[in-house]
This record gives structure tokens, sequence and C-alpha cells, in this order.
DNA sequence: TTTTTACAGTAACATTTGTTACCTCTTAGG
DNA sequence: CCTAAGAGGTAACAAATGTTACTGTAAAAA
């Protein structure tokens, strides 16, 4: 019973697909749904469908052997995962993790319907290519910050970020939580932020920044 | 008269593609030499084509607004440039800049065939998500480096691929090329030279560096 | 309420990286 | 041969980032 996908699906991608296609995605994708800080995919994971987001946002990071994590961005409605999707296509593990950054909506497609609707859809195969180079500029923009921002700019972007994504300029989050995204430590944090609002461009509280101009 | 390709390409691609679409690519590509250093691609230029590597290697660099560069990754033969790839078919401009890093050989594939060899042949849509999933592995690799390993690490990785590119474990090189390329400064790159001379892992002269530990 | 825990501010210090300046040595060109 | 340019070594300093330690305070738990 798959009636209640369909209409989702319309909504959220009516205007990029044919009928024909939301059609079949209805008939064999299943809705999945998370909770805000549940992790969907793991490091080396074998991945067996594509997830194609619905609703909320996913949090893409990596992690190097030590542990230390970075968030390299962020995936919204009408995104898809294009390193899952290449772990289907190439039975490789991943090499992402993935984290659901708010409570999020998803649909899981079997594995199987990629190389065929590639073939069968113009309008899938050019959301597909379409996806893998935004994601490829996102990842080329993680690497601008990284290799020629200071950390004062990182921090600022990564709050223009979760503004983005939280949809309020009003962020509950701890130094902490932010110094484990940036692979940084909590007193640099605390240091950059208070240098932030020092500038008149934040404003801290307890576990709470404002960003103000934004 | 593109009889010539043919044998070029049977002998890269022969294992990977059936016949019939190797014929058709001999048909279309046009065969490209550029000189060490030539500038393949150009940040914001529109390409009408896509480049598959035949011989030599290419740089795929990233530029800030100031200028400064910072290498990527590098292709060789077998390799495809997906940035392009995804010009090709969105209409994009590029992100990303290509230099010759040897005398190179490569196919420039019109990109009308893209869409169209994608739904003919099983062999090239493989081919197509594998680059994909290559390229994306290779920024995911630059950005553990730049956000968990030290400059001391980096260098030693860069010199590291060097020897890889240019199958000589003798680089000629000097400080300030490696400083352009690591985005940093010529003082900073002999500093760590020496320390890694001291440490017995190179050894170091005149536009000369032998990697010893390789 | 009292106690505990998490959060944030700050100082002092260490390390890494970047900058400037100056030196020597090699090589290329006149 | 002499000179200029490029390459590399090094010192001294500056700036950015990381680390440790200690503080007060708010929130949560007992």
């Amino acid at each position: 019973m798959k009636h209640h996908i369909k209409p989702l699906l319309e909504e959220r991608y009516g205007f990029l697909f044919e009928d024909e296609l939301i059609d079949e995605m209805s008939e064999v994708a299943i809705l999945k749904e998370v909770r805000e800080g549940e992790i969907i995919i793991d490091y080396g994971q074998n991945i067996k469908g594509m997830p194609l987001m619905l609703d909320g946002a996913i949090k893409i990071m990596r992690q190097d052997p030590d542990g230390d994590e970075l968030v390299l961005y962020y995936l919204e409605s009408g995104d898809v995962c294009t390193m899952t999707m290449t772990c289907c296509l190439g039975q490789k593990q991943s090499e992402i993790k993935a984290v659901a950054e708010r409570d999020t909506m998803f649909l899981f497609v079997p594995t199987d319907r990629m190389k065929v609707w590639t073939k069968k859809y113009d309008s899938w195969m050019a959301f597909v290519f379409e996806s893998y180079n935004n994601r490829f500029n996102e990842l080329l923009e993680s690497i601008d910050n990284l290799a020629f921002n200071d950390l004062n700019e990182r921090l600022y972007k990564y709050l223009k970020d979760k503004v983005m994504i939280t949809k309020s300029t009003k962020l509950e989050l701890s130094h902490q939580e932010i110094a484990y995204e940036m692979n940084t430590s909590r007193v640099v944090i605390s240091r950059l932020l208070k240098k932030l609002e020092k500038e008149g461009r934040v404003q801290l509280g307890r576990n709470k920044i404002d960003l103000l101009d934004f």
C-alpha cells in the first residue's frame, strides 16, 4: 500500500519528472522517516538503495582514523545522496557518514532501478548528473573553505549554513558541538565567537547563538 | 582520417568498452595533444566536449578569488574529467583549472554523444559512474588532507603523488613551485623539506628532491 | 533544597604556520 | 670573465591555532 508516497513525490519532484516515472517510483520506493540525530549511513556500510530527500535535512560528514570529524555539506528536499548512488552502482562501501540534522523524511529507491531509469527517462538522467554536479561543487566549496579561509571565516560560514538549514537565525548549539563539527577545540570556538560578538555579528547566550547580520 | 585513433582506444579502453562503442568513438573523437604546462581548461570556461585520457597526466587545480591556487588531484590514462562531463550536460562553466603535468594526449568526445552512449552502452554508463566515484573520492582525500593533516604530512603526500605521476622518485621541482601548488610560502616549504631531510625521508639538491622511503 | 553536570569565559602557554629580511651558491647570459 | 637571476638556507619575528587549567554560572538531577 504505497498510495501515500505518490502525492509526496508529486509535490517535491513533479516539476522535474514525468508522470510515468513518478508512478514507477511510487511503486518501488520505500518511505523512511528518521529522527534528528539518527545515523542514516555510516562509514564502510554497504548500501542497498538510494535516498531521495523529501523533507528535513541530512548532514554529510567525513571522519579520519582517529575519529575526528568534519561536516562537509547538507542535503535538503530535492537533493539526492550521490555518494550512495555510486555505492549502489559500484557495490562500494560508503566513504561518508550521513546524520539527520532535523527530523527527516526520504524515499529509498532500490538499486536496480537506477540503471533502468537512467536509460529510460531523460529527466532522471539529467537529475542524476545535475546532482553529481551539485555535490561536486559543494565539495569544492569545502575545499576552498579549508584551504583559503581562516578559522574565523570558516566559523562564520558554518553558522550561516546552520541558519539556512534550520531556517532560524537563533541557533541552539553549544561551542563544543561546533568544535566537533569543525574539527577544532571548544576553547578556540569560544574565543572566535567572542570576537564575532565584539564585532557585532552574533549575539551569544547559553546554548544560543543569534546571527545578526544575516 | 581517424584510423589512427582506434588503435589508441583499443589499447587503453579495449578491456572496458565493447567493440561497437570503440568504433563509434573512433568516428567522432578528436585527438588532442598538449605540451607540459599547457592550460587545458580554465575557470569559467565553457566546454564543448569531454576529455578522455590516453597518455600523460593532467593536474586539476582550484583557485580562490585572490589567485591563490591549490592542486586537487591528477588524471592519468584511463581517467576522464568528470567536472567537464557535467559541464557538457548541464551547460555549466568550469569550476576548476586543468593543466598538463606532462606532455599529454587525450580524446575529445563531442557533448551530444554523452547521453546517447549512456543509454546505449552499459559499459559506458558503468565507466561514467565509476569515474564520478573516483573523482569524488579524490576530492574527499583532499579534504581529509586539508582538515586532518599538518603541513608536514601534506607536503610528504604531495611529493608521493608527484612521484606516482612522474614515475620517478627523483623530482625536479623548486621549493617555490611546491609552495604555489600547496598554497603556502617558499620559506615554509624549505623549512619542512629540511626537516624531512633530517629525518632521512628525502634527499635535497638544487631543483631536485629525491624521495627515499618510497 | 542540594548536588552534579554541562556550558562558557579567560589566561597562560605551546606549536604551527606565515612573513620579512638577508645571506650564499649555482646557473645562465652577456 | 663578470653579472644578474633564480634557488635555497636561515634567523627573527608575527599571527593563527591548539592545549591546559581554572573560574563562575546555569540547568538538570537527586
